[in-house]
DNA sequence: CTGAAACGTTGACATTTGTCAACACGAAAC
DNA sequence: GTTTCGTGTTGACAAATGTCAACGTTTCAG
């Protein structure tokens, strides 16, 4: 499990920063099974996730409390809420793992103390931020000019494992579109 | 115009950083007319520009040659497609003045050069990606939940000022409604 | 100043998508 | 093994939004 964040860190970097081991032993780990929540929107976000096996759905609640979902990471990605992680602010957004999966996770204190001792981190972390926000303004653009239709062919261009992985409401969800609206134009491919 | 980028660097940080006039001496001035094209989907960005004055439009085309809005940036923020400028990628959006717009513009190399050599830069620099991803997951939240009467009464609520400031057409277009509707649906308010 | 072009509004209508309900199916719980 | 619940599908209908066209107004180039 911890291996699997080390050749996810030697993959980025190219090469291993010397001090890895110090970097992995910041790290604690974390079993969850299916639907366990460990974010809730109005909480501080207190760790940055390394989604070693699983996957992790980030999603919202509208007013009359249906899901909506704004992403979904599956392993050897990240996943937080940075903007409440950094700025200690309450997350406007919840976390839930959608399968079992395994986590490594890094609270503030450390992630700190990573940055200012460890460059190499430092430019993880601006990796981690840039490749979030890249697939954020991914997002956006299809979301704005997309019709439903274009959105589902869309996810089987851009991630078509989820199609398959996933459950039919949870891909609804990420598309923005309803449960029977999805059923629906899946036939018509 | 400098000035402004100045009095920008010493709010950001809390005080100014010792080479400030450095800083400010890597950025060339630019001035634009209205409808100036200053980046164009599929070349690479060369530039980050800071808004001194003005306003720009982020957008993309989709097939029918419709045009999206991803973002509207304003006086004293910042404005690039920093994937592409970053990656050295081609961009996959384009950038144009809504208004007559004073920038101040810095290249990739002086843009390395200062984040290698001052340490607050390279701050600044993850500020600005900070602020623009929380922007995105902001407008991707709401986007996905909310009808074209609530998304423009959020952008009342969010940004009242680009309300009186902007055409009916660039806001529908940064709403992802028509302009019909968008006139229409300003009458039930 | 003047004419062309772009913009904003409104109407009529088509299309897309959502909602509600019913039902079949399979997975999980007991 | 049976029950229960969540999921996926389908139909009927309603609501939201887009498209096309017309027309008056504003803007801007010449």
């Amino acid at each position: 499990m911890v291996n699997k964040l080390r050749q996810h860190i030697i993959d980025r970097l190219g090469s291993a920063p010397d001090n890895i081991d110090d970097v992995l032993a910041t790290f604690h780990t974390l079993k969850l099974k299916r639907n366990e929540v460990i974010l809730k929107q109005g909480e501080i976000c207190k760790y940055v996730y390394f989604v070693a096996s699983g996957c992790l759905q980030v999603f919202v609640y509208d007013k009359e409390m249906n899901e909506t979902t704004r992403d979904i990471i599956t392993e050897n990605n990240w996943c937080s809420e940075l903007i409440s992680f950094g700025g200690q602010k309450p997350a406007t957004e919840n976390i839930r793992s959608v399968e079992p999966s395994d986590l490594l996770a890094i609270d503030r204190q450390g992630f700190q103390r990573l940055t200012e001792t460890v460059p190499q981190f430092d430019n993880i972390y601006k990796q981690i931020l840039e490749a979030s926000y890249a697939n954020s303004v991914y997002r956006i653009n299809t979301f704005v000019s997309l019709t439903a239709l274009e959105r589902i062919k869309w996810l089987m261009d851009y991630r078509p494992k989820l199609m398959s992985r996933l459950s039919s409401k949870l891909i609804a969800s990420y598309l923005g579109i309803s449960q029977e609206t999805f059923s629906r134009l899946k036939g018509k491919l």
